[in-house]
DNA sequence: GTCCAATATCGGAGTTTTCCGATATGTAGA
DNA sequence: TCTACATATCGGAAAACTCCGATATTGGAC
């Protein structure tokens, strides 16, 4: 659980709107083909973005790197959904040092 | 409140560490000539970070513009210390959407 | 006024981030 | 196998960040 790394993860508008849109999958999601308890699927995001295909995917992957979500690979589809102990222990962390 | 330059400004370890040391002045800051109630003079940071005069200050105005820092200049010195109120707001506004 | 100390700002070099289009990889279905 | 789709990765351009030394600014002491 790298702080720093987290930070700069979280310190971009978009990332940040990602992982808030994943709190809420049924009112952001809501037209995923795929059930919502599998994660999001990473195309959903470029849709609500308005970025590049490769641009999000890169997102994700900081997004991933830094702890934040996980990633489970089903055939051809990338789910994402929130690492909630890692944000649990990183708001925690941040509480007690900051 | 712009979560975001704050997310920025803490995203780099000199600048979350200025923050760290101002919680407790008296273990960090104790050789300083004036009353630690003032606040922390600037060259104090500049003497245990190992940077330059020039990139301390700069880093010091980043927290500034942020709100995560105050700064009270008395004759021609500038004495530094925690915004409580935007650090705490910060954190519950992260807490409540992150 | 001059001189010195503390801080801020400027200019520039090197690094990192952000974004894109193009390409590669990997899976599913005809 | 061929084709289509989903995602990842590459290469490069533009912007932002980080750092420094040099210079400007401000205030206090003389």
């Amino acid at each position: 659980m790298d702080k720093t790394e987290i930070l700069k993860a979280l310190a971009h508008p978009v990332r940040m709107e990602f992982l808030e849109w994943m709190r809420e999958p049924e009112r952001h999601f809501c037209d995923q083909a795929h059930p919502l308890t599998m994660g999001i699927c990473a195309n959903q995001f470029e849709k609500r973005c308005g970025l590049s295909q490769s641009t999000v995917s890169a997102h994700l992957s900081t997004l991933e790197k830094a702890g934040l979500v996980k990633i489970d690979r089903v055939g051809q589809w990338a789910f994402y959904h929130r690492n909630e102990d890692t944000i649990a222990a990183f708001l925690n962390e941040l509480r007690s040092t900051l």
